[in-house]
DNA sequence: TGGAATCCTTGAAGTCACTTGAAGGTCAAG
DNA sequence: CTTGACCTTCAAGTGACTTCAAGGATTCCA
């Protein structure tokens, strides 16, 4: 046996794994964190592996996936991945949101900077909402097709 | 009076303004459509000037306002605005907001590219997750500092 | 005239990833 | 012996919606 795995409570994991004490309990409670053990009194007790594993889940977070997402990725880690390519393909179709998303963002930018532009003009007022009402005239509304589908990106 | 204005039902606004059946009701008791006549059967009616509105908030939801500023927005717009530049200010914020969100993303970006690289390794194997348990342990936690803060983009 | 399809109404609950709150048990220091 | 920091549970709140259930209105076609 390794040296004695310290177990931790609740407070010094949430703090050496950068997640809060009310996430962690959620994280449990969706699956993504087996329910370990318990002292006496009920508190929760943590090993190295699950403050890694929380750093694992946020690090996942932080790159903006999904929680189902993550829990593909810990499925894959705890089944013998490596052979296949599942996790590759899940990076892969995160990757592809958040590129469009990037692509909506730096639109969106341009939109607002030149929205702003109509603040500055040369009669000292601001005709921003003006500008919101012409465009809201001018937009062409979605055609025919079913809705640009909701990411989570 | 001019040319009578038609009023439509929900239906036929939703595909006029590009705003679902549920969202425009949504929105109405948001309070940013504000409740308007009723038919012989209490089926809601609609104006071109409703129309416009709901285009006005979807253009500026499109931009990724919080429905709390295009409030402002209309509020601004109802109450004599372009003598101050309160629009303006709202548009700066959202534009910094904005511009944050937008060098994440490209952090992001990066950081799954080179993540995702593992994968072509040399000896065919996906190393992903091998990846993503590195960082996990190199990640440093968040420093002293009170949480970074939400924003809604 | 009957009946099916399509529209409209309401209110409630579900979504996601959490956070916040209430009400209480446990434990060490002063 | 009390204070305060920690832990427990369950419930509800957040934002911006969507979806569901149950029923009334309208319209079309045979």
């Amino acid at each position: 046996m390794p040296a004695d795995a310290a177990r931790l409570r609740i407070g010094e994991a949430a703090q050496r794994s950068g997640v809060s004490t009310a996430n962690i309990r959620y994280y449990e409670k969706e699956a993504l964190l087996a329910p370990g053990p318990r002292n006496e009194s009920s508190y929760r007790l943590y090993s190295d592996a699950d403050i890694h594993q929380l750093r694992f889940i946020r690090l996942c977070r932080a790159m903006d996936m999904s929680l189902d997402e993550v829990r593909t990725l810990l499925a894959l880690d705890r089944s013998a991945a490596g052979a296949d390519h599942t996790a590759c393909d899940t990076l892969d179709e995160h990757l592809t949101h958040v590129r469009i998303r990037l692509q909506e963002l730096k639109t969106l930018e341009r939109d607002l900077i030149a929205l702003r532009r109509r603040c500055d003009g040369t009669d000292g007022h601001c005709h921003v909402i003006d500008a919101l009402h012409e465009r809201a005239d001018a937009e062409p509304v979605a055609p025919p097709g079913p809705a640009p589908a909701k990411r989570h990106v």
